[in-house]
DNA sequence: CTCATTGCAAACGATTTGCATTCGC
DNA sequence: GCGAATGCAAATCGTTTGCAATGAG
């Protein structure tokens, strides 16, 4: 499958990296792309990660989530508009989709809103039923 | 004035920091707090200030700060729930009261829901008025 | 063949930790 | 005086960079 979506030279390595997070659902850190990689190809290097991601950034192909507390994390930007529960126990991100909306209201007299993060903490299904 | 919040042995140096906390309005980041108890006490080492912070922020007394792309910054949490607006122009943040609420509706069947964070993200009226 | 990309290791900035010293209680 | 807190340096963590080797076009 020919990929007109990645930029520069045409490596294994970067179509590897994007494979990746086009069939995980959930937003990414380096890290775990790193450990899936390593699964496929043993010899990549952590720092050609770092570069794919942030090639895919510029180029709008991944957009970075931020999670207090957490690393960054990327995930493709094609998605629709969703927001985030970061599990506390075992440190995943999950999607949830929906907006609470009116974000506007909240808006200061004058802003200009352009978008918004909104992220959920507690405990995912797994690590609820695990705790208590 | 005689100070209920500190945890622990009363020094010099929590004092201080929880001081610049009082008198700054906007939220800080370790460095920024470093950088301003050193005015007072130059022999104060960056350790001391995280230490004093992580303890701040284990008894409530600080909150942390997550804005996406920037390091940690805190906030003393004596105020109301609230959240915030980013301006991506000036990169200054701001407080805005109120939240939209219903976060419950968004939670997936089985997790727990314990907090949530909110970012605005765009211009705020300076900046909004500047460009364009 | 040329130059972008890689792997690896060293460098980096932010934060944490180990440890001997200091100082509140 | 005992033990918590400090200052300093070394360690750690996530990420970036330098560089020689590799490989895409």
């Amino acid at each position: 499958m020919k990929n007109t979506a990645l930029t520069g030279r045409h490596t294994a390595q970067k179509q590897l990296v994007l494979d990746i997070f086009r069939s995980t659902k959930r937003p990414l850190m380096a890290r775990e792309v790193y450990n899936l990689a390593r699964q496929e190809r043993s010899r990549i290097g952590i720092a050609t990660i770092y570069r794919a991601i942030r090639r895919m950034v510029n180029d709008k192909l991944l957009r970075p989530v931020t999670i207090p507390g957490e690393t960054v994390y990327y995930e493709m930007s094609d998605a629709d508009h969703h927001h985030y529960f970061h599990c506390c126990a075992c440190q995943k991100v999950y999607v949830v989709p929906g907006c609470p909306g009116s974000m506007q209201a909240l808006t200061p007299q004058g802003f200009k809103l352009e978008r918004h993060d909104l992220v959920l903490h507690g405990r995912c299904e797994n690590c609820a039923r695990r705790a208590s």
